[in-house]
DNA sequence: CGATGTGAAAGAATTCACAGCG
DNA sequence: CGCTGTGAATTCTTTCACATCG
């Protein structure tokens, strides 16, 4: 019998900023350690559960608790406690020995290790079932993400109402990304149209993009892209499911 | 020279090993059940990648091309030769020296590693923007998936259409899920109510379930679970994007 | 030849186990 | 004491390099 299998996505591959050829040479003298917050690399797969365990402290938070010890808040997040403790360290020790985590102090410091301490604009591009779910789910506003446009090429969808938004022309995408100031893109969009609008959002400066388009987007270096694809997500499930039901090949 | 950034998920944390149900963790005898050692498993980073593959492959063939080379079809799925063919390894021998891969056939053979032989019946509870936008996603049917119903509890959306479905009961989501023979699950649905939703859906037999509800849900061993996260990916984004932001404070 | 398939090496991520401190 | 924080051990992934075979 299989355990559970939770299995939740993570990112491999790196980020390799623009020139980040950091690491290997260095003339002389150690990291520049920045005097306030220390900026070492977090790995990508600690990455992605810190948001994990932001989301649990959030709900901690409302519940009113204060206080959580690595083994819980690591129940509670489907990781084991000493994955939890290890994550944590890379942010830093803003525990308490043989009592726990302040609940609000700790939440803070991992927001601010994800850059999630101001706000993020985030332009959709795409407003079809998809697109218009993304911009009106609330999870977005509440965890520092602001949808300030969206776009379709079809006229006639633009000009709809999306929640409070009003779906901007396609045609226009530069000029309404730039006044705006959105810095991250969400691409909502079929396969075949994908990389061209890609190419675009690229070409107008957005260096993080969103993409559910299941398709493999080229993009150049220095822009940071991650995928959602649902079609993979079951196949996945198929391949656990159809392992799980041949429970004995008995050769 | 790629200075691609792309980032897909994979699978990080995989099956929590046979019956390490997470938990208190208060041991009790651990039960060594590996019975039923399936000779082959395929890594969990690998099957991400496969699915990936098989994209790839289908988008050949219906462009007509017959053969591949390890090196092409890596490149268009965005990974190395070296890990492609070490993927492939994992599924068979089905490549000829010197040449290269017959696109129809690895892909069937892909296919049947990751059993999707057969459809899969899908389930959708939520008929919300993103449940609609689920049920319409064109991508299931054409990848063995069959949206077999979707659900909502809202009485003022059951009996809508949705596709070519009628949204059905949330009430009578068990006899629907059996009439159906739905075997897979996808929760479109708000935090709050997921994890009733889905113990009814676990209690109804289905032991595949992937959920976009932005909680850590619960589920007993031999359940297989993925989660997909919009709020997540997004603020993995913003960690890379500050990063990258702050290059070099050197000054 | 030339590209696959695969041991072996290198590199990450996870788990262990315990030192250290409140 | 109890729980955090972390080096060390373990396990999983990726990359390398080349034997292998069409």
């Amino acid at each position: 019998m299989e355990g559970i299998v939770t299995s939740l996505d993570s990112s491999p591959q790196a980020v390799q900023g623009a020139e980040n050829a950091q690491g290997t040479s260095r003339g002389h003298g150690p990291q520049p350690v920045h005097a306030t917050e220390a900026a070492k690399q977090i790995p990508p797969a600690a990455v992605a559960r810190l948001t994990i365990y932001l989301r649990a402290l959030n709900t901690l938070l409302s519940d009113g608790v204060e206080r959580v010890s690595s083994e819980s808040l690591a129940e509670a997040s489907g990781v084991s406690s000493s994955t939890l403790r290890k994550d944590l360290s890379y942010v830093g020790s803003y525990g308490t020995r043989g009592v726990g985590y302040e609940v609000q102090y700790l939440s803070r410091h991992i927001s601010a290790a994800l850059g999630l301490t101001h706000d993020w604009k985030v332009a959709i591009v795409g407003a079809g079932n998809l697109g218009k779910a993304l911009a009106r789910y609330g999870g977005f506003e509440s965890r520092g993400f602001d949808v300030v446009a969206i776009f379709d090429a079809d006229q006639m969808v633009v000009g709809n109402e999306v929640g409070w938004l009003r779906v901007s022309d396609a045609a226009d995408m530069e000029a309404v990304l730039q006044r705006t100031g959105a810095n991250m893109v969400v691409l909502a969009l079929p396969a075949t149209v994908a990389q061209a609008v890609c190419d675009r959002v690229v070409a107008a400066g957005v260096h993080s993009i969103l993409s559910f388009a299941p398709v493999m987007l080229q993009v150049p270096a220095g822009v940071n892209l991650r995928k959602v694809d649902m079609a993979t997500e079951l196949q996945i499930l198929a391949y656990h499911a159809q392992r799980a039901q041949t429970p004995d090949q008995t050769a």
